[in-house]
DNA sequence: GATTTTGTCTAGTGAGTTGCTCAAGAATTC
DNA sequence: GAATTCTTGAGCAACTCACTAGACAAAATC
């Protein structure tokens, strides 16, 4: 029951790229130096968001990476999912990846006990995660002192 | 971010033993039968089950299966940190199985945005599941029809 | 237009986990 | 003591996770 590095790496990265919002790029090297995550995983990770249509990129001697969302529009639910899928703990109660389970007995009855719980499981993490923006998530990093910034200095 | 198997059978068997609890007792194959659960599988869970005191054994001819506490006090969260161990999205965000990430650049810092986040999550999925009975998740199983029991008759 | 600097894409890989199987042994009942 | 059941430990194929490597494509600069 976790979430892989995928995905905690994708938010860490991003946390970098809230704060470039708007401005320059950020290149794989300078977030993966200061997330302290391997470079060509990184890479992978990036592409997945562009492709997601949360990143944009540009190649060549002043390329990188940008957000092209609001950080308010972004959800950590979107980014586990693109990195992570779905966030049910069950397929069974999956709304984005249904799944009939095959071999429980429950399977072709009214109710099953297990997708009651599960699904109870499920809406708690989706309620959190699909209302927790970037924004609000970026926010926490700007209380330690030492990474102290100037907004828009 | 999915539960396994393990927690998933191990949840069904107990399905099973809550209805026979002060009664008689389950055999491995009885149990397998009535929720399709590979049996050599399942015995591994219900040793595991055992080994965390809910579950008593009976060896030889007569033997078999029972819970030993009622179904009142044994919840889902137990069971499934038996069978699948901590329920934390991440470990550093964990109660019962705390590890510091130590390539986090925040894990020296006062404060880590992905900490606060999963940490709700963790509390949501805890909540849950800590409160959820045996014996509210056995209920769902009465709800349907095919399955009808006379309670105690 | 050639070189350098970036991103893009595909594939591979070692370690670990999952889901299950097998076989030998120990307790219990008849 | 024979049959039946749980007990223990080992084994294993398939898969996933977390990376790594390398060839390639575009953009900027000289």
């Amino acid at each position: 029951m976790k979430f892989s590095k995928k995905s905690e790496y994708g938010l860490r990265a991003l946390l970098e790229l809230c704060e470039t919002y708007g401005g320059r790029v950020l290149q794989r090297h300078e977030i993966a130096e200061r997330q302290n995550i391997p470079v060509e995983f990184l890479e992978q990770i990036l592409l997945a968001l562009k492709r997601a249509g949360l990143l944009a990129s540009r190649r060549g001697i002043r390329g990188g990476y940008s957000l092209i969302k609001s950080p308010e529009e972004i959800t950590l639910g979107q980014v586990i999912r693109i990195l992570d899928g779905p966030l049910a703990p069950i397929s069974c109660v999956s709304r984005t990846a249904y799944q009939k389970c095959s071999d429980c007995p429950y399977a072709t009855k009214a109710s099953c006990p297990l997708q009651e719980a599960m699904g109870e499981v499920r809406d708690a993490i989706a309620n959190i995660l699909d209302h927790y923006t970037l924004s609000r998530f970026a926010l926490s990093k700007q209380a330690e002192g030492s990474y102290a910034h100037h907004k828009r200095s």
